[in-house]
DNA sequence: CGAGCGTTTGATCGGTGTCAAGGATCGTGG
DNA sequence: CCACGATCCTTGACACCGATCAAACGCTCG
């Protein structure tokens, strides 16, 4: 952040957590044109139906991808943290077929579609990262499908629970069992397919089984383990490729 | 399928869906090194933990993919037909983090991993229609989250019946009105969040407000638009371009 | 023709939704 | 630094959609 140069250093971070990148690959990615903004929380970046020109990276804060249905109800459909390319999909499909929406007040970086699509042909290693990074956004989905269609309201939240944890560790945002939860419960709700209601009856059940610790957007994992049971959580469809099951239980 | 070197075809008819592409370009996909193989109905492809080595490519019938989770129950993440590349992203990511099976007998050309990345950065027009399908995919994967989190059973059902029908007619496959549906009501149940008595139910309500009409496993939907209602059905997720919409009715 | 799978049906149960109201917390402006 | 309004969280009573369990029926393909 004080060194202009370095502002996209996230994107490589993130990249790296697919391919190595060599020095040359790197200084592409720093040096490509964008325009950082500061976003308030619950502003919107992207808005369904349009057709974004550019791409926006998450330097700092928290998003999420959203869908509102006919009747007004609304399903989230992904969480993003720093680092994460929010709208590789809606600038290179063309139109959007979600919004997407701050959940805190972020940093964001805007880089044209034009230039994604170069830097991803000129240097294969970032192309192909991206395109991992892709494909491991379509793994989560997956895994959000089989939540939501099979597990019951207390699983479905210990599993997002369990994956906001390793996703933030997995950036060295922190510790998977403690950690800041910047959503509300109707957020949660709208990720998990249930009520604002049911999820908030649902967190106090996992708190009284002594599973989960909170104050105020505070949560705490207090067994891993036991957490995982009782997620149903199997971390392989993050593919981190170990970094995470090296770090300290 | 009479002559060898065409056998890859439906690759690039599926591609040229999301770009145009040049002889040049369609002669090396036709030209990627493949065996072909005929998989009886199902028929495990893939199987979730294994390292694959080589994409498939559904050359004829039709696949899914699912998640077993730990209570036995089952996940449908997608369907797939003619054309699609079922695992590049096992093939890239390296485990497999689902299965894939075969719903019908099917034809499937297995393509080494290695030649699929070596023709995406080759012939980048090739590689970026290869990026566009995975996005899409992905905005599947998103529609599907919507469905099952916030739709009652008569509109997710109704909604996977018009998802359907388009991509059959998308790929030149038939009439969106009129197909037949290669799924035991169980794999609508597990594509669906449902159980099997309840779909069974639920295609029988469908049935009998004169939407859809059925014999053995053929579906004719009476009338698209009153469809589409029902479903909450929009088709700009499936990023057809205006192929599908310039159909007539 | 028989076995096996898939579909249909009925009765009952339970997890989540809905509606409504009160209480806590946060951000903002004075 | 406090006051105030707006969100957000919590709680209760009740309704309902879809799950469960069990059994019979009908294809379809050896």
């Amino acid at each position: 952040m004080q060194d202009r140069s370095q502002t996209l250093s996230p994107m490589i971070d993130k990249l790296q957590l697919w391919r190595p990148l060599d020095p040359a690959e790197k200084r592409a990615i720093l040096a490509l044109p964008h325009k950082v903004e500061e976003a308030r929380a619950h502003a919107c970046l992207v808005r369904e139906g349009e057709k974004p020109s550019h791409s926006c990276l998450l330097l700092e804060g928290f998003a999420f991808r959203h869908k509102v249905l006919v009747d007004g109800s609304r399903s989230i459909s992904a969480i993003h943290m720093k680092g994460d390319i929010v709208d590789l999909q809606n600038a290179l499909l063309g139109t959007a077929d979600h919004s997407v929406e701050t959940l805190t007040r972020a940093t964001v970086a805007f880089i044209p579609r034009e230039e994604m699509k170069r830097i991803a042909f000129e240097f294969p290693s970032v192309g192909l990262a991206m395109w991992y990074d892709t494909l491991v956004d379509g793994s989560i989905f997956r895994e959000w499908i089989a939540n939501i269609a099979r597990r019951d309201a207390a699983a479905r939240l210990a599993h997002l629970l369990c994956e906001f944890g390793l996703r933030l560790q997995a950036i060295g945002l922190g510790d998977r069992r403690s950690y800041q939860l910047p959503m509300t419960q109707e957020q949660l709700a709208d990720a998990t397919g249930l009520t604002s209601v049911h999820v908030n009856r649902t967190l106090m059940d996992l708190e009284s089984r002594g599973l989960i610790a909170r104050s105020k957007k505070a949560v705490t994992i207090a067994d891993w383990k036991r957490m995982e049971d009782a997620a149903g959580f199997n971390e392989a469809y993050l593919h981190l490729r170990g970094q995470v099951s090296l770090s300290p239980p």
